[in-house]
DNA sequence: TACCGCAGAGAAAGCCCTTTCCCGCAGGGA
DNA sequence: TCCCTGCGGGAAAGGGCTTTCTCTGCGGTA
């Protein structure tokens, strides 16, 4: 590789010369040095090294990020709205995956730390894990003693800049609109129950229920991965033991999914026999079929706030900002259906057709 | 933040020894020092300046990949591929979004280039420009030169190794499939027309088209965005024009989405009244409904293809792998209806119900 | 004419590590 | 007892760039 002397050397003028002229210094160089640089740098097709530029300006300007999967739509919105203000103002992005594994997490705020990044944000649930939460707190405070700045999403176990998405009214509003569709036995496909964000979306919707004198027993809730497939897996296990249920709330979209491919699978007919109410509102929400009615949460203005707050002035004391849950009403929730499960195969608009997968 | 020097004051020993301790050197260090050292790094959260490390040793580790946009399910499914092999040999991988754009994609090779990277991957379809072809060639060979490997999926553009899906005979299926089922007014959803991937697609269905007696007019294509809203849109013009069409083929599965969206708000039954086809595969095909017809793509194994050959030994000349195109029946294509749209209204299990959104 | 000031260029001091090279010392063989 | 070997540790040389500081030479003013 050419390095910035190879450069200067060719165009006859020092390296301090050469740099100037690269960078656009504020420095003026008179136009004959200038474009012999300038000439030396198109013959040699020299690109500065990136390490040697961070490690002498002490600048710190690449942001760094922490998703659980940025392939998962959820994460995807959030990043594009990370994005939109990070380009904006001329950032970096480093954007890693934790894929749910604390320990990786961990890893990866020491590595972004290494690579001195201005700031860290960290989005995807938190941990029931004391220990863990502990942990991720000093090497975070660590951080922030050196000048970094740190902002989570949806996570509270941190004390820095959060911004929060209403979890728990947006359980609330799932369950409230369930009791008003006249629905009792609620079925509950719930991500791993060790993360904060499953807790809190089942604390809002336990609250609705019980508001309207029902119940959610426990065995009325399946814990799975917070995916497709869980949501899948999760649903057949909940029918297995329960087959009157009328409704099922999955606590995020793609567990939604993963049901309504089993209730298909299965020949139940969406709204008609059973609900289905998703969380999260991402994309594909709507195409599916029946189109998903869901808790919708701002995911892509997430983003955009958690950078805003890391890139903003520093506030004296750290802000959290709450943005809320919506409920989005489409097709997959109805009334519950008047008669049993006997009868059901006579309901309209029944698709068993559908059920070719 | 602490340096290394820090540690060693700190520690009473001489950076030399503080770096061996640090990276388990294989320089013997006697466990009185070392434990001094481990110490010291604990006390200040000593994390080393990975700039620094990086420039010290002239270590080409990561690899750069260049994708169109990683949270399009397209490219997450090679991501993944890239990201198994990457893991396995420890390697970092930098992911950029280019967003289908040129300039920003040459941007990206001289970013990933100054950042020293071992090798560079560029996934997603080439464009039909010249000047801009050229311009990458030039860059991609001044890379080559200072002995970094480069691979290249889905573009033929470029000489060094290549991964190809065989996009060409995938189209190809899609057609004669459609020719089995009895169809000849077939519209096309087709992605932008200076990418290569929708000309070889639309080269591959014009083939079996030909061969089968039928034509592909460019009246019945539709260009637009790669993505979903694109796909409606298109299908949306193609219909205005056309309303007697029988199939439609979606150059990728995201305008196909985007079709059926245009189809079910305009109470048309696929695949009764009207046949959609797409082309990719990807995860989410299986979960629309009616679960999407399309053609395959072995997506992570592209991506695990070219990040082995990147990482592998050099090869003396540069490797092309043409990856199998595979057609998935699923349910929305059917034979062409009997009659005319005018009677399809009565067509059995018409699911005119779904259109509510 | 003598001096001051400033523009434009270069010398050199870091930035923080890694790694080679060298040194001192202890132990073993002659 | 002397020399050689080898081990554990430190000194120092980069790695490629930025930036401060210094120097030269010119134009302008008194």
């Amino acid at each position: 590789m050419a390095t910035l002397s190879d450069v200067a050397r060719r165009a006859g003028v020092s390296p301090a010369t050469a740099s100037r002229v690269i960078n656009g210094s504020s420095k003026p160089v008179t136009d004959d040095l200038r474009e012999r640089v300038l000439a030396a740098v198109a013959e040699l097709q020299y690109v500065p090294n990136a390490h040697a530029q961070l490690l002498a300006r002490s600048h710190r300007s690449a942001v760094g990020v922490i998703v659980h999967d940025v392939s998962d739509p959820y994460f995807a919105e959030i990043t594009r709205g990370l994005q939109r203000v990070a380009t904006d103002q001329g950032r970096l992005l480093m954007i890693c995956n934790s894929y749910r594994d604390p320990d990786r997490e961990l890893e990866y705020v020491e590595l972004l730390r290494g690579h001195q990044v201005a700031a860290l944000i960290l989005a995807g649930s938190g941990y029931h894990d004391e220990a863990f939460t502990r942990q991720l707190n000093e090497k975070l405070a660590a951080y922030e003693a050196t000048g970094g700045r740190v902002a989570v999403i949806g996570r509270h176990e941190h004390s820095g800049d959060a911004v929060m998405p209403d979890n728990r009214t947006g359980g609330y509003l799932a369950g409230r609109e369930l009791c008003g569709l006249g629905h009792r036995a609620i079925g509950v496909v719930a991500g791993p129950r060790i993360l904060t964000t499953t807790t809190d979306r089942l604390a809002g919707l336990r609250q609705a229920l019980t508001e309207q004198g029902r119940e959610l027993p426990e065995s009325r809730i399946r814990y799975a991965e917070f995916d497709r497939d869980g949501g899948a897996e999760a649903t057949a296990r909940l029918l297995d033991v329960d087959p009157e249920l009328t409704a099922i709330v999955a606590l995020n979209d793609s567990m939604a999914i993963g049901a309504l491919a089993t209730l298909r699978a299965r020949g139940l007919a969406v709204p008609q026999q059973i609900s289905v109410l998703g969380f999260d509102d991402m994309p594909i929400a709507r195409d599916v079929t029946p189109a998903l009615t869901t808790v919708r949460l701002p995911l892509v203005d997430m983003g955009v706030r958690a950078m805003s707050l890391v890139l903003g002035v520093g506030a004296p004391t750290p802000r959290v900002e709450v943005l809320p849950a919506e409920l989005v009403r489409r097709d997959t929730a109805g009334p519950v259906p008047r008669s049993t499960r006997a009868t059901a195969g006579s309901a309209p608009r029944a698709r068993r057709g559908d059920s070719t997968s």
